[in-house]
DNA sequence: TCTCAGATCGTCT
DNA sequence: GACGATCTGAGAT
């Protein structure tokens, strides 16, 4: 995607990545879940307030923000909108290539006969980036420097908009967005 | 120094 | 399906 894309309104952007390739390191995957943050409106964002670690998305659009979570994991967010803060949690992908290093990267095993088995590489927002083997070494790095997100033609999708999952603060806001039908979407 | 998180997994019913 | 244990590090006090 061009810089451009990610100059928009954070919701907007959150829905317009759905259906959309990521690829990094030997695997890819469709985007199939977001959730949106809005630092200046919505105390859930990390950059609801300004700290070193939320500076990424005071920065610019369009960059790879980071972060490490509960003493295990990684969570992959992309910076948004022009002249204000704000970044899109990418909750959930649908494997595309490179399932095995996937199930290597996740330390489990998936069985070609069970297409089902799969679901579990990348449903969550810690386990993908494990699957895509995301570290902290990418924050602040430009999408399409190192990880590359691009469309292809694909079939037509339903958006639904739900909660968000895991958040204590701002509950009520309907920023998270899932491809309806999809069976790659976190649970909780 | 203290608190607790944008999560996951294992164990229980 | 529901719930508790768990890890490290960033931000608050």
């Amino acid at each position: 995607m061009k810089k451009q894309f990610f100059a928009e309104d954070t919701v907007k952007v959150a829905k317009a990545l759905l259906g959309k390739i990521i690829q990094y390191n030997k695997t890819s995957g469709v985007i199939t879940e977001t959730e949106a943050y809005k630092g200046y409106e919505d105390p859930a964002s990390h950059a609801f307030r300004k700290t070193q670690r939320s500076a990424v998305m005071y920065e610019s659009y369009g960059k790879i923000y980071v972060y490490f979570i509960y003493g295990n994991y990684y969570c992959l967010n992309i910076t948004t909108e022009r002249n204000k803060p704000g970044a899109v949690l990418i909750r959930a992908v649908k494997p595309l290539k490179g399932i095995k290093i996937m199930a290597k990267r996740r330390g489990i095993s998936i069985n070609d006969k069970k297409p089902k088995s799969s679901v579990n590489l990348t449903n969550g927002p810690g386990k993908l980036c494990q699957a895509f083997g995301i570290t902290k070494a990418l924050n602040n790095t430009a999408v399409g420097d190192k990880i590359k997100v691009f469309s292809k033609p694909s079939k037509k999708f339903e958006i639904v908009e739900a909660s968000r999952i895991g958040i204590k603060k701002a509950k009520n806001l309907k920023w998270r967005f899932y491809i309806k039908g999809s069976e790659f979407i976190s649970k909780r």
